[in-house]
DNA sequence: TGCTTATATAAACTGTTATTAATATAATGC
DNA sequence: GCATTATATTAATAACAGTTTATATAAGCA
């Protein structure tokens, strides 16, 4: 006899997939690709300069990014330009307020409510 | 010789700083455990129940959120009742907006320029 | 063909972290 | 004081992820 959460919420499947998402962006490295990334597309060799880490370091976190569909890849002889995927950017926008946006605070917190 | 980042965006002390929150929340029991706050304050054994973790699981999850100072907790008996710090999760969204808020995308993107 | 450049992949190492099990603390009530 | 309840802490385990080193692929060029 397994244990089922009795929370709501707890059980909200977008809450898992959140999870997922912020996992990936809370490397600092690769928060720093997101950064950079919004000035525009870079090639490897650029985010390897720019945020002084290896080669195959940054190849692996846009990787990672890429895997997530937070970035997508361009080719263009042996280079490979990456860029952010707007409509990704958009979603996690939307989740990460849709779950933990301070409107959804009660004007008066705390207080004791189901959930 | 050490190899300094040549990317503004990718030395900024505050994308730092939010990928150590958002290391706090991506893990998907703590995250949970945050939206069950937003309904108000709870203690250990409602967290336990309410997401079917362990005892000494909640009791350490709570404790990094505590740390983290996203939550705050309120002894009465022999109970510890745990809710949101509003002024954190404001906080939170503030950096989450300005480093990858969706209003950064240029109107023509991709497109290349210097960070 | 061979050489160089850019990127990707694989393997190994390392450090971190979630989880569990066991134990400790601290308050309450008998 | 003793037993019970709620929570916290500690130690041990196991899984995972970032990093480095080494190697592979693949395009461009002499």
């Amino acid at each position: 006899m397994e244990k089922k959460p009795t929370f709501k919420c707890a059980a909200n499947p977008e809450v898992k997939e959140l999870s997922e998402m912020l996992k990936v962006i809370s490397d600092p490295s690769r928060l720093r690709i997101l950064c950079t990334l919004f000035f525009g597309e870079k090639c490897v060799c650029e985010v390897e300069e720019g945020l002084a880490i290896s080669q195959p370091l940054a190849s692996h976190h846009l990787g990672v990014l890429r895997e997530a569909g937070l970035v997508e890849v361009r080719k263009e002889g042996t280079s490979s330009y990456y860029s952010l995927v707007p409509e990704a950017l958009q979603k996690l926008n939307r989740e990460f307020r849709e779950i933990l946006g301070e409107h959804k605070l009660p004007d008066r917190y705390p207080e004791r409510s189901r959930c």
